[in-house]
DNA sequence: CGCCTTCTTGAGGGTTCTCAAAGTGGGTGG
DNA sequence: CCACCCACTTTGAGAACCCTCAAGAAGGCG
């Protein structure tokens, strides 16, 4: 834990301001929630044991929030972006048998179920915005859901592709064609449902369709349109959370990588 | 369309009192909410294009939320049983593409999106349930996806098997080793992205085993926790479901085919 | 430079799909 | 009451997709 999260807090707010149109007296009651900064380690869990009982803040990184099943099976079922709340669903409904993980190093936000909650059962505006962002994650939720069941892996991954690029570019983390997804194969392998072998040769199929190449963890589009159709991509359901504006350029600088690093 | 569905919201009242530990304010306010009781047939679209706009609370029947893509592949994203609310994450977060259909001739409650929203608005407890209502359903999503990633056809079919075991009996429609699931083959595949086919196959795979036998659509589970055991069915997700008290027995009769009708 | 993680490549096998056809059951109309 | 029809379920055979196991190559970090 270091320092006491205030840019981080100033852009909580903002991000729910500009997606639910909340108020002055709002953004102070956010700007006052207690939380604490934490960084954590690549592959890392956030928190074990009681990762259950808070609500994370992506700074920077990028979280995942995962099942772990016997036979070292292994779901994914939420990538968290800088700028996301982690968490918000099991605050209000508690389940077990999750746990929260840095797909590289990442910097988060920690705030305790009681403090989201009390903010909430407080400001009428910032419960209303919170349930929003439930209900978008688990519009997200959804559409990985129908991908799992009903795509092969290479549209499964070009959906992927399609949905991360939109929201690292909406959060000012580079552009749909050019982003940096800071996941290795492993990872993506339990986001998708597929074997890290499996990914492996269908990030080649994508690369020589030339619809998508990954070198390293950046991923470029040639061909943005070309990929979305081939993902039968259709952003309807990210339509609230692209409506975020970008974080405000004092605050972030985006670098060639489209990485982002504070200020 | 028909009746005002004062039945109905006093049970959606009671429901979110219980799980929710609302007050007698909140409670009149849920009865004063306009709302038209629908009945609608097996297998068609509930309100088929502005569906998306409303919220339905499921009176009888079995409701499903689902993705239709090319090629005439489908997938099911959620079910709805008698007293669950179908459509609450859609109304604060919306998006298209979803069509909610009916898998049995079914009675449903049906709410406007303003309506919803509105009463969250004036009532704060209201909008805390309703957002745990949403982060439920979300932690039940997120239940099937690491079913669909990571879990074969078979423990597939059974955990599903338990969790509508174990939904249905909180809502008083049945017991967990006895109850009736009202979906055909097809759409259970949908659900489970099988193909029919190998839903079929799987369905005696489990009754060879002794682990549950459909006959029709009444499943008969002859011992529960071996079929608990054989999904790695772990009910934790459920708990605020099952927190649920069964409805009044002043307004429902459980039949012996655990089929609930209105008194 | 060497270690460790990650990625790649190959070969064989298993789960599930596709296509096709036959069987079952409930409802309706003659 | 029977015949028909429709939706649903079952069965079979072959193919496709993805997995498993195993080993080697590449890349990052001390």
């Amino acid at each position: 834990m270091q320092g006491t999260g205030k840019f981080a807090l100033e852009r909580l707010a903002d991000g729910l301001a500009t997606r639910h149109g909340l108020g002055a007296r709002e953004r102070q009651a956010l700007l006052a929630l207690p939380g604490s900064v934490v960084r954590c380690r690549a592959a890392t869990e956030i928190a074990p044991g009681d990762g259950d009982a808070r609500v994370h803040f992506v700074i920077e990184g990028l979280l995942a929030s995962a099942r772990q099943l016997a036979g070292g099976r292994r779901q994914v079922s939420a990538l968290y972006i800088p700028g996301d709340l982690c968490g918000l669903d099991r605050a209000v409904a508690p389940r077990r048998g999750w746990e929260v993980c840095a797909s590289c190093d990442s910097l988060v936000l920690s705030l305790s179920r009681q403090a989201v909650t009390g903010i909430a059962q407080e400001h009428p505006p910032i419960a209303r915005a919170l349930w929003g962002e439930t209900a978008l994650q688990a519009g997200i939720t959804a559409e990985w859901l129908v991908g799992l069941g009903r795509r092969d892996a290479k549209s499964r991954l070009a959906h992927l592709l399609c949905e991360m690029g939109l929201r690292l570019e909406a959060a000012g983390l580079g552009s749909r064609q050019h982003f940096r997804l800071d996941a290795s194969q492993a990872l993506l392998a339990d986001v998708l449902g597929l074997t890290s072998v499996h990914v492996s040769r269908t990030l080649q199929e994508l690369r020589g369709e030339g619809l998508a190449i990954a070198r390293g963890r950046i991923i470029e589009v040639p061909d943005w349109p070309r990929l979305a159709r081939a993902a039968e991509f259709e952003p309807d359901y990210l339509r609230p959370a692209l409506a975020a504006a970008s974080p405000p350029a004092a605050m972030m600088t985006v670098q060639g990588t489209g990485q982002a690093t504070l200020g």
